[in-house]
DNA sequence: CAGTGGTCTAGACCACTAT
DNA sequence: TAGTGGTCTAGACCACTGG
């Protein structure tokens, strides 16, 4: 592990494990030269990348202080990690409703930039956390890129298998949020009302090099679904 | 201006002005070194913040890449620009309903950092987007803080005023997310029926000494708020 | 294995904050 | 004005990608 991470990882660590409140003012950069042998650049590197994950924030001239967001129960957007850890608290299990290798609609087409000739793994899942629906999932995955897939996977964590099992390093992603109305069958799935709110988020995920493999539609029951983001700086 | 942010500019006016698309490849990073006489870290620092922004990725060992998202008329939740930027092309204006000075209640106190006696401007503002309903915004500011607002400066970019009328700096925010259903009340002022969907924000703005100043709950018609967001990096 | 981006260093100098 | 974080350099070396 690169050192600028592995200081990152040793200072979260020690914020997590003292509890240090939103604002507690952390040791000066000189003070974590001497502590970890290593030069400026790189503690500045660790120290930016708390930053840009949300844990901590430098104030020029001042210090170096904890940030410490976090509302109970609210899931980060930022953290292309699933419910796994947010949640880790709760239970949380899946039903696999459909796997099969389809043809890609224009939609899918257009986001995962292939052409109509194309398999695509189609997948369909609903997800339950302490026994209640929280959401049901349309994922289509490009076979070229994500050439296998089966019911167990499909049933645990589809991402650590891509990562693990597959060796495929995932890069970036997109994703677009709206709130609309349940149709029936959507509903039904929920275990809602027709015309009751959902909160659906589209994700696009994208290899490091670039290539998108995944595109899904997350439906939510709007009573579990709480979501949080942590901006940073003035990106103008 | 900074070097690295000046070239991070050119950089991306380059990208915009030449309309390059998703996996255009630019120059090596000898080139930028090259063209605009400054060191490795320079350029290095320049992307990486293209990168955090979402302009560009880079691929070790291949090169750096255009990364070109978006869908017509999303609204990125990163880029704390209210809706000026990405919505540019759409009529976009405000009705102030209240605007007063009270003493917070329990959840400001909470959020804003506050004590009971302490006052805060409250502002409550419906917004139009091309003549529809867009959202209804309840803003509560520390007024020790933000020291003085009128219906006139409220009824404009408040944002704006607070940075050059003020003089403060703007650092981070936390956004928390849901959807629910609209009350008799909401529906009214969105011009929607009670029980439809309602998709809520409610925001906390921090200045760059990480003192809180704004607590603000958006509540947008469903039909007009569709919002985007860029993830980077494996944060796990 | 050549090309390309990423890490790390040591140090000079700059800009902001708080007192 | 002392203290603290931010920028920038020049260069050595490392790690990944792709033909």
């Amino acid at each position: 592990m690169l050192k600028y991470q592995q200081i990152a990882n040793e200072i979260e660590k020690y914020i997590q494990d003292h509890d240090l409140k939103q604002g507690y003012k952390l040791p000066v950069l000189e003070a974590f030269i001497a502590q970890y042998g290593v030069s400026k650049s790189t503690i500045t590197k660790s120290l930016d990348l708390l930053e840009k994950k949300g844990v901590v924030f430098q104030v020029r001239g001042s210090g170096i202080f904890v940030r410490r967001h976090k509302r109970e129960g609210y899931v980060s957007l930022l953290s292309n990690q699933g419910f796994k850890k947010d949640l880790e608290d709760f239970q949380l299990t899946s039903k696999v409703i459909e796997l099969n290798v389809v043809k890609p609609t224009q939609e899918v087409m257009d986001n995962l930039n292939i052409g109509p000739d194309h398999d695509v793994y189609y997948v369909k899942r609903v997800r339950y956390i302490n026994g209640e629906t929280l959401c049901f999932e349309e994922s289509y995955y490009n076979k070229e890129i994500v050439t296998y897939l089966n019911k167990e996977i499909v049933s645990e964590s589809i991402f650590q298998y891509i990562r693990e099992g597959l060796g495929l390093k995932i890069g970036f992603s997109d994703l677009f949020l709206h709130a609309d109305q349940l149709s029936p069958e959507e509903a039904e799935l929920l275990g809602l009302e027709p015309g009751n709110p959902k909160f659906c988020i589209e994700s696009l995920f994208y290899l490091t090099n670039g290539q998108p493999f995944d595109f899904s539609k997350v439906t939510y029951n709007y009573k579990q679904s709480h979501f949080f983001i942590q901006v940073n700086g003035q990106l103008i």
